[in-house]
DNA sequence: GCTTCGCTTTGACTTTTGTCAAATTCGAGT
DNA sequence: ACTCGAATTTGACAAAAGTCAAAGCGAAGC
């Protein structure tokens, strides 16, 4: 592992106030793996041994039942994911699969466990984080619950959107049909919602996508302060 | 605060290997408090300020947004709420209500937080309950997104009924348009979903549902044995 | 027992979203 | 630049769920 990648690491929110022996105990025991695109790296229902950071690449979450499959996130570096079920020794709840090629740190779930009951700043981060995602999952059952598929569409181009001259550039690192699947929704039914869009302004081209009229998005994504306005989105 | 109540708290797994002193500290902060049904707790937005416990009761999370609400759970004794918010001191996502008289235990959010610091069995309750709960609400953004309406219906009839000698029997213990609310349709949708049950053997007479036929239901509901087999039901 | 108010159900209709199939476009690799 | 297979879009239709309005039912109080 190169000393440029754990410096990533150690800067991440999780490991942030952690002694350093106890990080470096973390570090030793750990595993830092490539994987081509398209690799199944959790799957649910089995139990977690290790805490995942995408160091590179890009990962995704999901969930199937009765062969069909859902979306829950995506992940780009530098996160964590699945402290949850490594916590609680519990089976994992969703899979995860490598979208491109990437890189990811596996630390092994007694580890964590160890460095929690012993040191107090991890204790806290690790409190952090997992309210955090709390808190993301909160939002995504609203916005699903409670918001059309195209004001779902509408607000996820807002959130994810770069500002320029030219008004806002949304380029997406994924096949549509995950956005689709994130957005809860079928591929055919996210055409039709850009295709509905085009009225407000939003011009697809591939996977990049412009806003003329930004405003006119956020005016339909009838955004709520609460669940737009937050630092690190589901995806 | 009786005797009986502070032992049915301090039952729970979230302060069950807390030290004694610490345990007292937060019970000294703490308020007991009666509240009629229908008041309102807790308003999105505002500062988490206490750890809220439901005593006696029943209490209804929800989310609004544009003059429309959602519910996303209810608390029956005994069992907290927002601990995310008061971890993280950040506002809540969520507001929540009584539904019937109730009393509740308010514990001072900075008292919750100097214990976790201090204690690191309480450390350990407390993510596991985050843990928990957030596990508890991938599972509901997973119905949500993945199964019909009359399939959510069928899965929370079954999670929810008692076994008898004449069925499943499910009593519910809020008005329908909660539950509507909860399983993600209007209380329309819902009625219909009864109707469209009764020929697989459901029968309902106000609040009460008896299912002569539970293996239907669990047919209907495709089960996910990751979905619905765990301890504490969302809702 | 009756009335009343609020919750629930039903009917008729609309909107939203999904399904299936065919056409088209995109993009990696040559 | 070209080709091929995969991804996406489009069309036609079906299913699921929402809306609005009216009727029905039920529990609390008279």
């Amino acid at each position: 592992m190169r000393a440029t990648d754990i410096q990533t690491v150690r800067a991440l929110p999780l490991f942030a106030g952690i002694g350093e022996a106890q990080f470096n105990a973390l570090m030793d025991a750990a595993l830092l793996q490539r994987f081509p695109a398209q690799v199944q790296l959790i799957r649910e229902g089995e139990e977690a041994d290790f805490l995942h950071v995408v160091v590179e690449g890009l990962v995704e979450m999901f969930a199937s039942s009765d062969g069909e499959e859902t979306t829950i996130g995506f992940l780009a570096p530098v996160s964590t994911f699945i402290l949850a079920a490594v916590l609680v020794e519990k089976v994992y709840l969703q899979s995860a699969r490598t979208l491109t090629p990437s890189r990811l740190l596996m630390i092994p779930a007694g580890a964590v466990r160890k460095v929690f009951a012993g040191d107090t700043a991890f204790a806290g981060a690790v409190v952090n984080e997992l309210a955090e995602r709390y808190r993301d999952i909160v939002r995504q059952l609203r916005t699903q619950k409670m918001r059309t598929g195209i004001e779902r569409l509408a607000a996820w181009l807002v959130a994810h959107g770069e500002a320029t001259p030219d008004g806002l550039i949304v380029r997406i690192a994924f096949e549509k049909v995950k956005l689709a699947s994130f957005l809860g929704m079928t591929r055919e039914t996210l055409s039709r919602s850009f295709a509905a869009l085009a009225e407000h302004g939003v011009s697809v081209s591939g996977r990049t996508i412009r806003c003329a009229d930004a405003d006119a998005l956020v005016r339909l994504a009838r955004p709520e302060p609460l669940l737009d306005e937050h630092g690190r989105p589901a995806a």
